[in-house]
DNA sequence: TTCGTTACGTAACAGTGTTACTGAATCGAA
DNA sequence: TTCGATTCAGTAACACTGTTACGTAACGAA
């Protein structure tokens, strides 16, 4: 007895569907319906392949994360570990401003109906850290930061970052100072708090800020 | 011809009463049909009153930042300019711990059906941060921060502040460092990179731990 | 008292996520 | 090749949302 085969094209397209749509409606636009007529199904097609719009959002999450991932993957080790960190802080900035509308469902700034993540999905992140935690350990090791546990220095750092991207996503980040602006000095503040010398910082900021990947 | 005067005390009530929904159940509770039925009336009032469920919750997070901006406030400036600085670090989130619903939704970490914060309403709070601009200026005419622009300066702590905050309450920040232990540690470390001596730090933190506000 | 004016209740509309129910498509077994 | 069990997906409904047209009832000035 052989039932029919669940079509796991449906459950990409579902997917990549859902994700252009956040991108170019925000999430205000994303409904089970449109995503539907998107993919040219039913609406029922959603609760075969992920359960309900929640499962669906929470893949597209995951998603995010391994992008982000990988983003910061691309950075790659140098001598200077401090600009390492700098350009860690580049990149983090650069995926959050090529999938915005996504960053925000990510980290809890949209709210797709009564969608929210799990715990489990909040810890899924947290491997995204790894490469920044490296580029601080080696920057304490080379005597650039305080002596220190890695891991703190760098959540704090992420702290930083996400506040930064969340208000200018919300567009709060505005003349005088906007956006670009205040990234630029945060970075710097940012390594002189984990106890680098000023100069050395300004340094090592021209170095990151040569190596910035173009905007996609 | 006077026709019938609209009751001032039905709108206060749809406020407090939004106010109570969102703290109580979150923003997905807070619906027209509950929040007339909890006044008492009909979903009518809510457009006579307000215009509709946006101008409804525009007016809370005016009230937010009210809020907000009293609790910046009660902060005294002492001698000791740095620790000022991070006392009005400590009360900006003490008012986020104590009013999480709202502070998500003043700064877009929630969405409300199709709620968006006009441009204007996002300059609105701008004037939160004046505590904290003067208490930076006075550190930096204190010789503890190096010289620059307090704005900018206040700008990137409110921006970091905000990312801790925004994660705290997203559930992001857990063992093995939690939002406490982050918080204190960005506190330290924001002064640093603005340019204070580590150990002078150090001696301002205790002395505005002392100096915080218990819990409301 | 009368009457114009306006707030508010009722009920509807278009939308949402979700789910019985039903039909159709599929693949293995006979 | 035929048959039939099994599961996907389409239809239509449910309960819910914000919003609004309509009618009623209340109010205050004349």
């Amino acid at each position: 007895m052989s039932p029919r085969r669940i079509d796991p094209k449906l459950a990409t397209a579902l997917l990549e569907a859902a994700a252009s749509l956040l991108a170019e409606e925000g999430a205000a636009g994303l409904t089970t319906r449109r995503l539907a007529a998107a993919v040219g199904t039913s609406t029922t097609a959603v609760y075969t392949h992920f359960g309900g719009m929640d499962n669906l959002v929470r893949a597209m999450v995951h998603e995010g994360f391994a992008r982000l991932h990988r983003r910061m993957s691309t950075v790659r080790a140098t001598a200077d570990a401090v600009a390492d960190v700098m350009a860690l802080g580049y990149a983090y900035r650069a995926n959050a401003l090529d999938h915005p509308q996504l960053y925000q469902v990510m980290f809890g700034s949209a709210a797709l109906g009564g969608f929210a993540l799990a715990d489990g999905d909040r810890q899924h992140g947290r491997y995204t850290l790894q490469p920044l935690v490296d580029a601080v350990a080696r920057a304490t090791e080379q005597g650039r930061f305080r002596a220190g546990d890695p891991l703190l220095v760098a959540q704090n750092m992420w702290i930083a970052l996400h506040g930064l991207v969340s208000l200018e996503l919300g567009g709060y980040l505005i003349d005088p100072y906007d956006a670009d602006v205040c990234f630029e000095a945060q970075l710097r503040s940012l390594v002189t708090g984990a106890g680098d010398d000023h100069e050395a910082a300004a340094a090592s900021f021209t170095r990151a800020r040569r190596r910035r990947s173009p905007r996609a």
